[in-house]
DNA sequence: GGCGTAATACTACAGATGTAATCGGAAGGT
DNA sequence: ACCTTCCGATTACATCTGTAGTATTACGCC
């Protein structure tokens, strides 16, 4: 399961996907092209998405004369390995020192910090139930 | 302020640095061969090394005939940004995603947990005082 | 039925990375 | 003054990635 090894660009094309379920290589491209100073050529982003293809983390059907994606592995998936990859790797699994950081800057929003808390009661009473 | 993109191998070059203030080559060398399955020879390093005194994220200096290596930035910093960034690019900016995945798993320590409490009660204060 | 067009497939290339052999020079022993 | 040996510097090379031009093919319209 180390074929989520993926690079921004990936990551970013598979965004895509995971939004809108499906696209085009014209959608993608689109999408991608949203954002300021980056200026894809629809060859790109039809190159990625073959490699990805390739890999197997995204399907394509042929409708009429052109493909359209979807991913093929979960954003749900993908999110965890990465979560948990820099947490072992980085943070020697240290999860005190992850939030630590997450929570390091002068810009917390409230409301997410509530939500934060929210999930560690849960988990301190799912602990407990557990013993 | 990019020039933080520093890949996994890298990385543990780095951690060690910040384990030992400072290392030679074959130090370094010894240290990551500790992990089995990993048997890099001496050259692979020093290239290693030499790549990232390049970028100035580690800094030699000459002692007799070999060079005794040091990091120049500092743990924290790339810790910081490394969370940030998997924070923004893959999470939106959504901490309590973020520490939904890092909570998910079924072998989460007490003890962590605890600290994480912590932490998020402290911030909590810290935003209340604010206002 | 031929042609233009639109979409994919193929090819290209530079930079980063992991991996390491080899070259060259300096230090030390004899 | 040599020869050996230990190191760093240089060179090499395959793979991955971002980026995109060019080739090819399949439709649909005249």
């Amino acid at each position: 399961m180390n074929e989520l090894q993926i690079s921004d660009l990936q990551h970013e094309i598979l965004s895509v996907l995971w939004d809108r379920e499906e696209a085009t290589v014209a959608q993608v491209q689109a999408e991608l092209n949203l954002s300021p100073d980056r200026e894809l050529a629809l060859t790109t982003v039809a190159t990625l998405l073959t490699r990805l293809r390739r890999r197997g983390l995204v399907d394509h059907r042929k409708e009429g004369r052109q493909y359209v994606y979807r991913a093929a592995i979960s954003q749900r998936e993908v999110r965890k390995t990465l979560v948990q990859d820099l947490s072992d790797r980085v943070f020697g699994g240290e999860l005190s020192a992850v939030v630590g950081h997450l929570l390091g800057g002068d810009d917390v929003d409230p409301e997410e910090l509530a939500r934060v808390k929210e999930l560690v009661l849960l988990k301190e009473r799912e602990l407990e139930d557990r013993s």
